[in-house]
DNA sequence: ACTATAATGGCACCCGGTGCATCAATCTAG
DNA sequence: CTAGATTGATGCACCGGGTGCCATTATAGT
């Protein structure tokens, strides 16, 4: 299961003209595409040819937009993080860690409004297909860096450390577990999940200092 | 990715006389040859083919043995299951919750030590193959929930309630960055790092008495 | 021996994913 | 305006994991 091979240079916003064909469309729009379709169909029902087809492209040159079908579910992934990362990065020094990782938590779901529904659709596929669980995990691996990161700049350690690392899985799963949640039922609210959950991640966290 | 889709009957430790022919091998055996494949070769290097031939079946037996090639790596992770499951039942009421799941955090990981190399090779191979980190997710799904209904006993909710399902979470990330330590510096004492994370973890979970 | 049962095995086939060669569109230099 | 040069799209052959189906083989009980 290769999980980067594209190389993935991201959909130019920026119109500079450059030399070279065009691309004809876009990850987030071949992304809105499939998920219209998983949910649909079903994820496993749904073929890459389907998508292809769906997208208006060659299959070949769907493979080189994304590295796998799983990715296609995801979207564009890394600027999420980078978002994350910029937002932890303007988090004042003298705000606590504990209270930082949990603005992290909350901000990091936040989404525009009308891009609601399709975030919705995207993390019930993403939480509820197996294949998509697994694939989320490498995922996962990258958004705990972003969070072992930070906590080893304030705590003044190195980001690969045990201390860093912990908290990192530690936010994940107080993440997921809200997540869940949420989905298994859609009337609470997916925000005091995730502080119910950060509550009791705080209390371990304070006491680091 | 399919799941489960071997009936798996686990392999014949009682050998109660039953009609039809007998099984040529074992889940263990195929693991264990398995392994020494991946450990040599490289999982991605190793075929399915390949583990078959060595182990003297038929690709299409091998695949009756195993829901997909990610599963041999598992080996019998049911048995692993039922253990802990069966640990934490045998936990006397009176010690505290917190304690309770740093034991059996502790525990989980205690390894006869004739199978102490295989052990090693099989974990290293889970935590560092991306394939296999991936598919593990699903496995962790399992463990997480063992966790998740000891604890909702302990504190008469339903398993699937946010508490439970959270603290589930946080052992499982807890545990693995131990492990993910562990690997990285082999120096340092497992159940050294398991305990330090729980020691993080307990300041938490013990506030909700 | 005969039969029911349970496991192995072979074969064709589907689908995700890749390497390679080629074609098509766009920019820039002369 | 034309000739590269550059970048993206595409077709094709091929590989490896995984499944459905049916035949074959080994065992227990009658």
């Amino acid at each position: 299961m290769a999980v980067r091979e594209t190389t993935r240079a991201p959909d130019p916003v920026d119109t500079a003209p450059q030399p070279g064909r065009r691309p004809v469309t876009s990850h987030s729009q071949i992304s809105t595409i499939a998920i219209d379709l998983f949910t649909a169909k079903g994820f496993d029902e749904t073929s890459v040819d389907d998508i292809a087809e769906a997208a208006g492209i060659a299959r070949r040159t769907l493979f080189r937009y994304f590295p796998s079908k799983n990715a296609i579910a995801w979207g564009d992934f890394d600027a999420h993080l980078d978002a994350m990362r910029t937002r932890l990065a303007l988090i004042p020094d003298d705000l606590p860690i504990a209270q930082a990782l949990r603005q992290a938590l909350v901000t990091f779901n936040e989404v525009p409004d009308g891009e609601l529904g399709n975030h919705h659709r995207r993390l019930r596929l993403l939480l509820e297909v197996p294949a998509l669980q697994a694939y989320s995990m490498l995922m996962y691996a990258d958004w705990r860096q972003v969070i072992a990161g930070f906590c080893a700049a304030r705590l003044g350690v190195d980001a690969d450390e045990h201390l860093p690392q912990t908290i990192g899985w530690l936010c994940l799963g107080t993440a997921l577990a809200a997540y869940e949640q949420w989905l298994a039922d859609p009337d609470t609210d997916l925000i005091d999940l995730i502080e119910a959950g950060s509550d009791l991640l705080a209390v371990g966290v304070a006491a680091l200092h």
